[in-house]
DNA sequence: AGAAACTCTGACAAAATGTCGGAGTTGAGG
DNA sequence: CCTCAACTCCGACATTTTGTCAGAGTTTCT
């Protein structure tokens, strides 16, 4: 039986988690041990292969198999993982209610000039669908990987 | 030694500072454990007396002696706390860039009018800001971050 | 003082985390 | 075909965190 997703990631497993998005594509637990030690972080190839079955075990990483290993691809982007936490967030502490977060964000973060142009157009978008519920688009999964 | 305030309160400790959001100003155990009790949450006084001297340690509460008793109550606000999650959020996926998040809470939370409409002056706001660097003081932050 | 009521300290089992060692498998070389 | 090195997979294990208390201490009332 799959894990629900806790929107609850370990530091060890994030870490796994974040050198698979710098990565394209799949990669194998050698790989990423490669990407971690690349990036500081030594960690035996056992432990590494560990975090990324938990990974998988809790819907993050799909394991698929490729030739003789398994071939291990993010199920979520930055982007969704993000949303996630978030909404866990808002589930937990505010009872769902998700509009004190961005008030509370939007109060103690410094945008640019850019972010709040963005926010500015998505808020004209998000009006737009108020008016007419029927419009509702989906699939613009626009994940960004800055860094 | 103070334990750093993990931005990640377990579910029965945050049902027990909910309950001291619930009441106001500073309560006694046994107090916290008869609100949770009317809120179908049966938990033994001493149970209640660990979680909330965790909440102590962690940070998120403060114990004042009042008379024979210990009064407890709450350092962080709901939006404090909410503060810090998003900041932690930030801070462990997105590298510290919490502009990910505001446009990620935006697209999925489904929000009314007026949330609409506050968001914008709040933009407002920010751009002025933003043009006048110099000075804008908002004293209403009122974030005691005790030691 | 004695009983009641309430608080505080220490304990404990179960689950989550951080990190591997060693068995099993497979292609290359002798 | 057999052996060796390389690599993967299956647990294992020590800590830490979480969820929940029982029993020792202490203060108040009569």
């Amino acid at each position: 039986m799959r894990q629900r997703r806790p929107a609850t990631i370990p530091d060890s497993e994030l870490e796994v988690l974040k050198a698979l998005w710098e990565r394209d594509g799949s990669s194998s637990v050698r790989e990423v041990t490669d990407v971690l030690a690349g990036d500081g972080r030594e960690l035996a190839y056992t432990t590494v292969q560990t975090l990324l079955n938990r990974l998988v075990e809790k819907g993050f990483v799909k394991a698929e198999k490729a030739g003789r290993a398994l071939a291990y691809t993010p199920c979520v982007s930055r982007d969704e993982l993000v949303a996630m936490q978030l909404d866990e967030i808002a589930d937990r502490v505010c009872e769902g209610d998700s509009s004190p977060l961005v008030l509370n964000l939007a109060k103690t973060a410094k945008f640019s000039r850019e972010d709040i142009d963005s926010f500015r157009e998505l808020l004209d978008e998000l009006e737009e669908r108020a008016d007419d519920p029927k419009g509702q688009r989906e699939g613009d999964n626009d994940a960004r990987m800055a860094d």
